[in-house]
DNA sequence: TTGAGCATGTAAGTCGTTACATGATTTC
DNA sequence: GAAATCATGTAACGACTTACATGCTCAA
């Protein structure tokens, strides 16, 4: 499916950017719901290059540091176009090991059971104050042409699903707790 | 990780099985939260074996056509019990193209955006539809020490999770449609 | 001068998908 | 007799992770 090209085309279209920019990207905003290593990133920058959807100019910091700043071509912009636009089928739901052991529970007794939900429970309300801080930089909805419209309805999805996953984790908790 | 071996153990621990049998169950209950396909299975099962974690009987069916049960040896509920009962790091948010897109989606017009929501909306109610006829099964809470106690809670949380999606497809079709 | 961050790459190995390959049994 | 389902396996490829490998720059 080349996912991690169009994920790169896409972040391309907005501005030019190097290798370890794409990565830091991949490691912060858009973890949310894509990621991907410099070992990753790197040779797919290459056979972009190859593929003539992107092109680079290098830079030099100091006297001898070179970076490859990668900007999309016309032609590189027609494809990610297209991909964008394509309708998809819904994904697989993703693999989820913590719903693997749940699925096991039944083999767990109930401290041992609202220990583990506990503990996730922990992470998870975590992260999720984590992304409300981030989301609090929006005092309203950005213009829905603008990249920033595309960063906050990702954010509020990311939240959304966070709730959702507590709120799953209470309700597994409390089933446990309870006597039948 | 090896969480394939783990998913497989899982479900020897509740019965024996054919690697046909783990197949299909992959592609249907757990298909929520795990699945395999059989080329990925059989190949585990044969290195589980070998590592007397299970073992098997062969069974035949009409004259000639064999099948392997495997059945968990006691090694191998050791470690699945040592896997159950370890706490786990959060694992990363899952991959999601179609998020991904909507990152994207300032690159896009307005009945654009539109048309893949709707189209994603549709597909994700109906897989709700499906997750909510198989949790009629269920009149009141399994008993908790029971196998049908994790199926309950991963069915559950299969359908808050459609739900939530389906409240963020709906926010997004909002904040599209809004002018600002 | 030392450490954090900038910058790029390759290699080995694991995980997962799709396709190839074969044949038996049961049900209509 | 045909089709669906049972049953098992391998091969090639692609996606992803972890580790290996190198060297520069800037600020404290």
């Amino acid at each position: 499916m080349r996912s991690l090209k169009y994920a790169i085309l896409g972040l391309l279209c907005r501005h030019p950017m190097t290798g370890y920019e794409i990565a830091k990207e991949f490691n912060y905003e858009l973890a949310e719901f894509w990621y991907a290593n410099h070992s990753q990133i790197y040779p797919e920058l290459k056979k972009l290059n190859e593929e003539g959807l992107v092109s680079y100019d290098i830079e030099i910091s100091g006297e001898i540091l070179e970076a490859k700043r990668y900007t999309i071509t016309e032609e590189g912009y027609k494809e990610f176009d297209k991909w964008l636009n394509k309708d998809e089928k819904m994904q697989k739901t993703p693999k989820d090991i913590f719903r693997l052991r749940m699925y096991f529970s039944g083999n767990l007794d109930m401290e041992a059971r609202i220990h583990l939900l506990e503990n996730q429970r922990q992470q998870h309300v975590k992260r999720l104050n984590t992304l409300k801080k981030r989301f609090e930089q929006y005092s309203e909805v950005p213009p829905r042409n603008s990249d920033r419209f595309g960063d906050f309805v990702v954010l509020r999805g990311a939240i959304m699903r966070q709730q959702n996953i507590i709120a799953w984790i209470d309700e597994c908790i409390g089933f446990s707790k309870e006597d039948y």
